[in-house]
Formats: structure tokens, C-alpha cells, sequence
DNA sequence: AGTTAATGCAACTATTTAGTTGCACTAATC
DNA sequence: GATTAGTGCAACTAAATAGTTGCATTAACT
């Protein structure tokens, strides 16, 4: 499922346009449509966002009558957290071994 | 110290040549000019990278006699990840919510 | 069936950004 | 002191992207 390359989760991550919908999708779900009502720009600039945030599997569209909704994958969310966290760590790893050396032990 | 806005950490790792200067930073730490030495851009491309990194509090700069080096912030990593972990738990638990009040509970 | 409200597609603009080349400056080193 | 290797700054190009307007289409509802 999450076999993803993670660049383009952080792409997605890094425009606060992207943020506000998240934020405005909260916990439920909603159309291109009505989140342009609560944001200010236009539906179709919200469905090019959707679908990178779709791309980036942060987002999942789901059909209700004739709208396409949209709610937010938290689980994507942790999952990339879990990810970086690890990049993190062992970059801290890597950089104590070569302070070790380095202090020539 | 980290006082940082999520957003433009994001943005600094959307993309993947600044990955690929990340990765041969490795956990020591090197100059624009070493780095172009080692990948296909020039210094002055890598040298704006940096400072992209730099801004959203990735990497350090160390002065060595007349070169500057840079190094790779671990910590900002792990503490980004710490807190979009967080946000994808809040999302979780939220979504859940919804879903016991559409259930009826 | 006709109207309405939603989506989908396309073209266009403006801004940002990744990348380049070129040059001036400065600090080591021989 | 001359050379060399490194940085800093500026102008420029090309591509990507955020945003717009406009129109066609399609599905729900009275």
C-alpha cells in the first residue's frame, strides 16, 4: 500500500494552499466544490491540489451521489513520519561514529 | 531552536536533489564545491540548495579555513517527524470520531 | 423533461524555482 | 608576492507550478 518514494509526499507536504484543505477536510470529508466555498481560491485550483495530494497518497477521493469527496489518510501521515524519523536517527547515528573517529578513538 | 514551521521543512525535502546532496553529506560534511565534485549540478546550484537546507534548519554550516561546510541536522529530522507523526494520530483520531457518530453511537 | 449543481478538460498568465554562465573578491599556499 | 582554490553576487534561461477563466458534460432533483 505505502510503497511509497516519499520526495513526493514532502512536495505535497510543502505548500500551505495543500495545508488549508487538509485543515479544511479535517477529520470529514468534502467536495473540490465546497472547500472552495471555505477557501479563497477557486474550485479548480483545489482539484489540481487534490490530485497531487492524491498522488501522493495523503488523500482519498470517494463518491457520494454526483460529487467526488476527498478525505485525509492520516495513516499516510504516520507512516511518512515513521519513515523520516528513522532517516533521522540513523543520521544521527552516522554522525556520532564519525565524531568517535574523529576524536580519534 | 526549533521553533520551525512545518511548511518549508516540507518544501526543502520535496525535492530530490536536495536529497541527493543530503545523501552524500552523509553524517559528515563537505562544501558547495566539494559537492559539485560529486553530482551532476554546478556549485552555485548546489550552493542555493543549501541554503534552502539551511533555512529550514537541515543543515549547519562549519567554517574550515577559507572553505564552508555543511553538515547534516539529524535532530530536525527526527523532531519533523515527531510532529507529523503527531498530526497523522490527531487525523486518526478525529476520522474515528466521525465514523462512531455516522454509526450512531 | 428541464433545471440545477456538480465535475472534467483546456488554454492561458504569472510567479517561482532549478539550473546555468560569468565575474569579482578573498584567503591559503608555494 | 604570485598563484590557486574557494566563496559571493548578479543576470539570465527554461521549466514547473499556482492560479485563473471559460466551456462542455453529466448526474441529481423537482
Amino acid at each position: 500500500m505505502t510503497a511509497n518514494t516519499l520526495v513526493p509526499v514532502f512536495a505535497a507536504l510543502g505548500d500551505e494552499t495543500r495545508w488549508s484543505i487538509l485543515v479544511a477536510l479535517g477529520g470529514g470529508d468534502a467536495s473540490a466544490s465546497a472547500l472552495a466555498g471555505r477557501l479563497p481560491v477557486t474550485r479548480q485550483a483545489i482539484a489540481k491540489h487534490l490530485a497531487v495530494l492524491q498522488q501522493a497518497g495523503l488523500v482519498e477521493p470517494v463518491r457520494v451521489g454526483r460529487e467526488l469527496r476527498y478525505r485525509v489518510l492520516g495513516a499516510q501521515l504516520t507512516e511518512t513520519a515513521r519513515r523520516l524519523d528513522q532517516i533521522g536517527v540513523e543520521w544521527e547515528r552516522r554522525l556520532a561514529a564519525i565524531k568517535r573517529i574523529a576524536e580519534g578513538l
